[in-house]
DNA sequence: TAGTGGTCTAGACCACCGG
DNA sequence: CGGTGGTCTAGACCACTAT
């Protein structure tokens, strides 16, 4: 081992590189963070900070006096990063358009409301809108807004700024659900997003809260041929 | 201030807060590390702890000399487990079950190559696998394993071990990607996921790097009505 | 170049939990 | 209870970059 100091990722990745070549194998124990300080030649601290990041991503498990351990049920963790439709049609060199479709105050139907658990959101506003890509159809969305959190939405004309936009800057979360699955669009769905019932299309189901009260649940049907990429 | 010490996370939490309660808004500026400190009676390296995880979580950006500014284009920042199947299978309480469908080595297709950027990855092995819950289909697998990268996958029996298990056990890689989308089922696929021609599947592809080397990539078919959802 | 975040250190104490 | 990871501190130096 050189006697040059190491930083955290130098350790992090010579401790990955020992599970990546089979050195140490699933369910193996790692030495003490002290242990692998001395050998590494740092502080505890610099060899705790790197273990943390592989313990963040899944890599490797640690329980006080139980050591640390290589998982041996390996989880494949992503993140993923959904931006505000806007920007994300901006960055990829479009031009962003948005269009609203139906605004209403209603009672929320029984599938909004299981999607908040236990809280009652009370009357909500119902809220249909489309983004564009280049002027086609790009997302539809269909949202509920809780107007007991949010009641400033009533006061938002609708139609020039998008519900998203409004309640990214004005409706901070602590708490989020994002759920992804495949759906048939519906000829209601197939006429807005300009394509054809049947297709298949992912939707994305996102719901907040803050301090325990719901804010608003939308779910996303993205065009056809719409993927999610994770980071890095 | 109360003159008690401040853990990061009370750290974190307060500094959430301001944000959330709009008392900062975003593209505003957070006081200096070091003045956040002083107020909240602790050390400098604590309010960097707490600020970090600000950061990785995509509230706050953080540069030198720049400061630290509240995000003018939040980002929801999601992070999906994606665990082994049968692990998955089991851990819903259902018995896993797993049947291969065809194995052979052959000169991957155009798609398969453009999956791996400009590494040629040479000869591959082209596997097919179900895996089911309760002995219903449940993931319908297309794989293609680098022969160059991997070529001990020859002497696994598929037929009793999957090569999902036996590549997340052997083949640890340090670069993935990932990619969700939606599709219609074609026949063959319908035919094996036991559904019909036409349903919309989520389709989850998954490609394995090491070292630059690519190991695998494969394209999971989900029954349908799967969902993926986000880790808290 | 000066100001700000990023990291390392050595040491201390705490919190959890296995034997 | 004792061993291990988790966190905090005060100080130092480094690395980037806005001005």
């Amino acid at each position: 081992m050189p006697d040059t100091r190491r930083s955290w990722k130098e350790v992090r990745d010579r401790i990955h590189q020992k599970i990546l070549s089979g050195q140490v194998r699933p369910g193996d124990k790692l030495p003490r963070d002290a242990d692998i300080a001395a050998e590494m030649n740092c502080a505890r601290t610099t060899v705790q900070r790197a273990m943390q990041d592989l313990a963040d991503s899944g890599l490797v498990e640690r329980r006080r006096k139980g050591g640390t351990h290589v998982r041996r049920d390996p989880v494949t963790r992503a993140t993923l990063d959904i931006p505000i439709t806007r920007n994300e049609v901006e960055q990829k060199g479009n031009t962003y358009g948005y269009q609203l479709i139906g605004r209403e105050t209603l009672a929320p139907p029984h599938s909004v409301q299981a999607a908040f658990g236990q809280n009652l959101p009370g009357p909500m506003l119902h809220v249909q809108a489309l983004h564009l890509a280049d002027a086609r159809p790009y997302i539809l969305e269909d949202r509920w807004i809780c107007l007991q959190t949010a009641p400033e939405i009533l006061d938002v004309d609708l139609s020039e700024t998008s519900a998203n936009e409004w309640l990214v800057m004005n409706k901070p979360y602590d708490d989020l659900t994002l759920r992804f699955y495949a759906e048939k669009a519906d000829e209601k769905r197939a006429t807005l997003l300009g394509t054809d019932p049947g297709d298949a299309l992912l939707v994305i189901e996102r719901t907040t809260w803050i301090s325990g009260a719901p804010i608003t649940t939308v779910k996303s049907s993205t065009e056809p041929g719409y993927q999610l990429i994770s980071r890095s």
